[in-house]
DNA sequence: AGCTTACTTGTACATGCATGCTTCTGCTCG
DNA sequence: CGAGCAGAAGCATGCATGTACAAGTAAGCT
């Protein structure tokens, strides 16, 4: 039974709930009209808002939230997509560079006019769900 | 550059650097600890709820937010350990029940301290972040 | 009889974990 | 002081898993 579950509990599952709803939106619209992904759109912008528009893999991992390994093969599909390129470190040869391309901040910025309508437009919805609307209300609130 | 990103695209990148922390807090307790995944733990979570604490398929893969297929390999999971069965439908031969066993609701019961705690526990990392703090803020308000 | 609903199965893929490889750093010992 | 070595740092790779998409099967509906 539900018994007493945790306030906090209860504000996660729909935190999950707007959370799955959105991404949902949001991967599916970049994905049809883009070909992107969400980490890769994610990881693009990562890049085009870094000095030089370049960051070592462990940045960019910790900044997308993924794992080293993922970002690995993330950077490996957008090199193959000519939207981005490696680049050796010159004084840690350990080091790896992933540069945008011209080619991949335009895809970024064309992706980013869908990213931004689809939010509003799976915010605008959420606002019209019963269960989704108060914690929708709160997020905007703390966001001023 | 930043030029001018949307608020509503700031607030999301926010939620989603909050979700992918407590998320992965969770996940990696409950599976440590009890042998869980998330979706394994929400699943026996909604079937312990419901009247009967047996679910149709659709119903839980809705409830969960996924895919009707990701449901028919979860629930074989749980089937497979002996914490769920299956059960026809006698009405509509082609529904299918899922059904919560008594070790199940053990087993959730047992995992939702862990989940409860790791939970607040993630919280109040998230309040120490500054760039979390002011979300999880207005959620908390706003679940009241 | 089609057409829809409810699942299941085949397949592809993104991600995580463990491991391996290279490079760097710090420390000890001669 | 320099050589050498143990361990850490930065990525890549093998493997396992969870999920989505598409197609298939079986049952109900009109």
């Amino acid at each position: 039974m539900p018994s007493t579950t945790t306030s906090d509990a209860r504000l996660w599952s729909g935190v999950l709930a707007l959370h799955a709803h959105v991404e949902s939106r949001l991967g599916a619209a970049l994905q049809r009209r883009h070909g992107l992904g969400l980490s890769e759109y994610r990881a693009l912008g990562f890049l085009a808002d870094a000095p030089d528009g370049e960051l070592r893999m462990q940045d960019l991992a910790t900044a997308l939230g993924l794992n080293q390994s993922s970002v690995t093969r993330l950077v490996g599909r957008l090199n193959a997509a000519d939207l981005t390129h490696r680049d050796l470190c010159p004084d840690d040869k350990r080091g790896v560079y992933t540069v945008i391309r011209d080619e991949g901040r335009t895809r970024h910025a064309e992706a980013r006019v869908t990213y931004e309508r689809t939010l509003a437009a799976a915010f605008d919805e959420a606002a019209a769900d019963s269960d989704l609307a108060a914690i929708l209300e709160g997020l905007r609130r703390a966001s001023r």
